[in-house]
DNA sequence: AACTATTTATAAGA
DNA sequence: TTCTTATAAATAGTT
C-alpha cells in the first residue's frame, strides 16, 4: 500500500520501522475491533514492543476477555488429539442423557451461555471427580443464594 | 470497502456474517503477520468461533511465541482494578457456605482452578435458577463421564 | 470460489 | 511529529 511497496522482510531502516509499527498496529487494532465487532467473535491481541520492551494488549479495557480467551486457548491445547472432544461432547448428548441436553439448552436460553464460550470444552477436560466437585460447589452456591434471598425477603 | 459500505455493528444476515468472518480473520491473520515480519514485533492474537464453539490462535505453528507473549502479558499486569475482583471474592466467602468454600479448595487442590479463574465472579452475577439448572448440567456430565469410562473398561 | 467496484490502509513525502 | 495523498490492499456484494 501506499506510495511505494516494500519488501515482505523487517524494515532495516530503525525510524521508518518504528513508524510503520506504530501505523500498522493502530490499523490492525482497528481491524480486530471491526471483527469482533461484526462478526460477533471474541478475540484478542498480544504485542511486545521491543523498542519499548512493554507488552500491550487489546483490547485493554476489557482484561476479562482477554484471559477467557487465553484459557480457551490453553483449553485446547491440552487437548492430546485433535477431535477427540468434539466427538466425547456429540457422543455425549446422543446417548440419553435428553435431561442435560434440555437444562443446557435453558441456560442458553436464560443468555448465560455468552458467560461461558468455552464451557462445552473445558468441562470435557474435567475428569469424573473434578466434574462432581463442581457440580456440588455449584449447588452449594444456588442453595446460599436462595437463603440470601429468603433473609432479604425478611427485612 | 467493497462493493458497499457497511454499518459498524453485528451484521445480522448469519450467510454474510459467517463469510465476513472467514474473509476478514484471513486478512487479520496476514496483516499481524506483515506487522511481525515488517517491524521485528511479537505478537499473537486468539480468535474464538461462535459457530464452532473453536479457538483459534496465530501464530498457530509457533505455541512457544504465543505462551511467551502470554506469559509477557500476565507478568506485566499487576493491575488495580485485581483488588476489587478479589473484594467481591472474599466477601461472598467471608458470609458462611463452609461447603461451598472447602468443595472450592479441593477444586482448587485437583487444578482446576487454572481452568477457571474467572468461575467465582461470573457465579455470584447468576440467579440462583440458573446455578441450579448449571449444577445439573455438570451433575449430568459427570455421570455421562462415569458411564463412558465403565464401558470402556469392559473393552 | 471468483470477480470487481469501492472503500480502506498506508508508504513516502511534506 | 503530524498531515497529506498517491497507491496498494482489503473486501462487500455479486455471480
Amino acid at each position: 500500500m501506499g506510495r511505494g511497496k516494500l519488501k515482505m522482510e523487517m524494515i532495516e531502516e530503525e525510524k521508518s520501522r518504528i513508524l510503520t509499527m506504530k501505523k500498522r498496529k493502530k490499523g490492525l487494532i482497528k481491524k480486530l475491533h471491526q471483527l469482533t465487532t461484526l462478526c460477533d467473535v471474541p478475540a484478542c491481541m498480544i504485542f511486545h514492543d521491543p523498542t519499548t520492551n512493554s507488552t500491550s494488549v487489546w483490547p485493554e479495557e476489557d482484561p476479562d476477555k482477554v484471559r477467557s480467551l487465553i484459557e480457551a486457548y490453553k483449553a485446547k491445547k491440552n487437548d492430546p488429539s485433535g477431535g477427540v472432544r468434539e466427538y466425547l461432547l456429540s457422543n455425549f448428548f446422543d446417548q440419553r442423557q435428553r435431561q442435560a441436553e434440555e437444562e443446557l439448552e435453558k441456560l442458553r436460553k436464560n443468555n448465560v451461555e455468552g458467560m461461558f464460550p468455552t464451557w462445552d470444552d473445558r468441562l470435557n477436560f474435567m475428569d469424573e471427580a473434578q466434574l462432581r466437585e463442581l457440580a456440588a460447589t455449584v449447588r452449594g452456591k444456588a442453595e446460599n443464594h436462595n437463603q440470601q434471598r429468603r433473609r432479604e425477603r425478611k427485612h
